[in-house]
DNA sequence: CTGTTAGCGCCTTCAG
DNA sequence: CTGAAGGCGCTAACAG
């Protein structure tokens, strides 16, 4: 009956006692609007499709908690696909949008995904797919260039930069970029390992990074949190003592939140603005409001005990 | 049109020719069926909500990542939802079961559901809501009797639990009891900080824990990783040896992964057998299928540096 | 084998 | 102010 759409959307002209008769009769009849007939009717779902390539890990875990909070709070829920490097899920977005299932996407992955409509509310994270689609980045240039200084400041001469390569262009190589412009305002010589690699490899590629530059490096500068443990680990076993003879700096630092030791020297991405812009963006772009193509947010550097 | 829906279905009679007919349509227009009415008509949606308490978490993104990977091999997506100890959105679940949004739910979370109607599709992690509401645990019991065995074996003779109260009965108090009949069967006094506290309140709890029995102990079982963290964080900083002096054995072992240092000994539950577990078992309650009502997992001890 | 039809549950007209 | 009616897109049943 129309009457009870009326009461429970609170549009149109409902008398007081049809209202209060409605009410009693809902709780009564614990009665939910079927949320699929809904969707149907309004073609809007109020899901977002959340997509990481992994979930197991400290920087996507706290990012996915931030947007989760930040998206209910704007009404929507979050429909989470770890994409684990798989093309298929990857795809996967597209159909979600194309079947409704969503009514916009976060993409927070490094992989590859051909050419996507700019037109669909899409928003990413340090990725560029398209002039329309808004894009947050952290100030990866500034931090990194800060990072490479405090590590100057505490003496090191021969700066190392450790780092995954994107499979696609990334705002993310903007780290090496500096690191590489900083060691050259400064007369060092640059010390790069800088190839794509997998989650879960970093043990490996902190290795490399030893028999590569172990012998003449003083400090190093990872790009993930788990690559500098890895790092610091191989140094404490390879009796090389951190920060005296070797000097660690890390970006994004999320496991200070959960009382590691020890608390490494980290580049601290704000996770909380960083959510905030990309849930303002997409929700902008859904309603086909003013959205911002370009959000940078500042990171800030966190001295800890491994410089 | 019917033939459009058998094609694409795979159902019924479709000749040859109308069948290459529709998937030439499809193509063309890159047709996608929408869900929302596809849901409406069937009655399911095939989303499954996961409720976890928090995401930015070593134990909960890890096994939030193998619950949705294994719910997409079954055909289900996954809409995450961090309570965070929200009454409000722990209630959610409830209305998106009324709602048809998803077509059952995981539970991951301690906090406190009145009463849950037991026919409801609905599965928990360590936590009993009734007879017929499957609940998988990890063998609790004897993983923590074989940790605490492992701290005797090592010469501890001073053995405290530190530990979270879980805010509602769990198949998590086990551990306690575990630690109490173990500790008693070797003739050793307990030592017991068993209260309830929030996430994020770990060094706090950790520094209760040296001020109690700082002094006397020389082991200690932490209920997980945060919080074996803050204890290791703090001996350190108190100048006290580890292992030498104090032995840390933690439940979880998470950040293992992460090449975190030191590696910790620890009781590593399996997470890909109690995701699979959980998926399977909310499965089969969907389709109304037998399950099983309990399923016990066990955990084993990884042996660290700590002990 | 294929086209038509009815109905899933909701919301939005449009009459009354 | 309220009830009736149509349609969102899909699929199952039925008649051809």
């Amino acid at each position: 009956m129309g009457t009870v759409s009326r009461v429970l959307n609170g549009s149109g002209y409902v008398s007081e006692e049809s209202k209060s008769k409605v009410d009693a009769a809902v709780k009564q009849l614990n009665f939910r609007p079927n949320v699929s007939a809904q969707s149907l009717k309004s073609q809007r779902s109020k899901v977002v499709g959340l997509f990481v390539p992994v979930l197991n890990h400290p920087f996507f875990c706290a990012l996915a908690e931030k947007i989760e909070h930040r998206l209910y709070e704007n009404g929507y829920r979050t429909l989470i696909v770890c994409s684990q490097g798989r093309q298929e899920k990857e795809l996967m977005v597209l159909s979600m949008l194309a079947q409704k299932r969503v009514d916009g996407a976060i993409f927070i992955t490094h992989y590859n995904l051909s050419k996507v409509d700019e037109a669909l509310p899409i928003v990413t994270m340090d990725r560029h797919f398209g002039k329309s689609v808004p894009c947050i980045t952290s100030d990866n240039y500034a931090s990194t260039w800060n990072a490479i200084e405090h590590l100057i400041e505490r003496g090191c001469k021969e700066i190392a930069y450790v780092g995954g390569k994107p499979a696609v262009e990334s705002e993310v190589s903007k780290r090496l970029d500096a690191y590489l412009d900083a060691v050259k305002a400064h007369g060092l010589t640059p010390h790069v390992l800088f190839e794509e690699f997998e989650h879960g490899k970093e043990y490996e590629y902190a290795e490399k990074f030893f028999t590569l530059y172990g012998d003449i490096c003083d400090g190093v500068f990872c790009s993930g949190d788990i690559l500098s443990n890895a790092v610091y680990h191989l140094a404490i076993r390879r009796k090389i003592a951190v920060p005296q003879q070797l000097k660690i700096v890390s970006y994004d630092g999320n496991m200070r939140d959960w009382k590691q030791s020890p608390n490494i020297t980290s580049v601290v991405q704000d996770l909380d603005m960083i959510a905030l812009h990309i849930v303002k963006e997409l929700v902008n772009k859904i309603e086909h409001k003013e959205f911002r193509k370009y959000v940078v947010v500042p990171a800030k550097l966190i001295v800890g005990e491994t410089t």
